[in-house]
DNA sequence: AACGCTGTGTAATAATATAACATATTTAAG
DNA sequence: CTTAAATATGTTATATTATTACACAGCGTT
């Protein structure tokens, strides 16, 4: 609750954007939209989302090269996501499950990597569109 | 054991070059590694690396763009993939953890998804840049 | 006032990936 | 054994995604 007011001017304009849509963003996109607002270029765009990543406001789907708004309050830094993704419709939630963001968390591997972050997807069909 | 012989030349110059690099390639570092064996255009590139991935030859790290050969024998069709990435010297190492997959496998949301595929990428420190 | 840090604006360009078209080769079916 | 379907090739052009490089502005610290 207290680095939401400190995000610069691009950055509001963009994660508003972001949190208006239910659903995954490309940075084109975003870049369109905000030209009304005098963003002109995709570096703009580009720092704004970084940024937004960082602080954990918003979340890159990697498969998808999309960027969707974390509507979780305790997620203040982007170390832990699961998303579903149904390959027909392209719908994206994201997935806030205590047991296997347990399993995820106390995963070990025999490297001896020590992790700080991951990433899941799921990728399927959804209800409509099966 | 009958895939294998059916893959097209292109297809085994591609896959040849990746399965000799232990570390995933990237596209156009491929394409410049094939220009010697013929391959001249990206589209010949992805065009193998889209049939390799489908089979299960290769995986795509998706938050790298980069693809890399399947060790196991098994994951003939690339549906479940786990990976561990070190964001200091970006080495990637396939993970093969059974109680993970079987929790993985058996992971079922609240939206009724149906899933048939998944792909989770951790990131961390390897032991050598910790 | 000088510094470090973060952000802005702009132009150029790099890196990743696909569309569209013409042709060839392989496979399976009649 | 030939026709059709499916898969692969080669080429050109272009779309999409992302970064480098440079100049400067605002702010808090020391």
């Amino acid at each position: 609750m207290q680095k939401q007011e400190t995000l610069s001017k691009n950055q509001k304009i963009i994660l508003d954007l972001i949190e208006k849509s239910d659903q995954p963003l490309k940075a084109y996109s975003i870049l369109f939209d905000v030209k009304k607002k005098g963003i002109n270029a995709p570096l703009q765009v580009y720092r704004a989302l970084n940024k937004l990543v960082k602080i954990g406001k918003i979340h890159k789907i990697e498969s998808r090269n999309a960027f969707i708004a974390c509507k979780n309050s305790k997620c203040q830094i982007a170390k832990a996501t699961v998303f579903s993704i149904c390959e027909s419709c392209e719908d994206v939630t994201e997935i806030h499950d205590h047991k296997l963001s347990e399993h995820l968390r106390d995963f070990k591997d025999n490297k001896g990597m020590k992790y700080n972050k991951y990433n899941l997807e799921f990728f399927g069909l959804c209800k409509k569109c099966v």
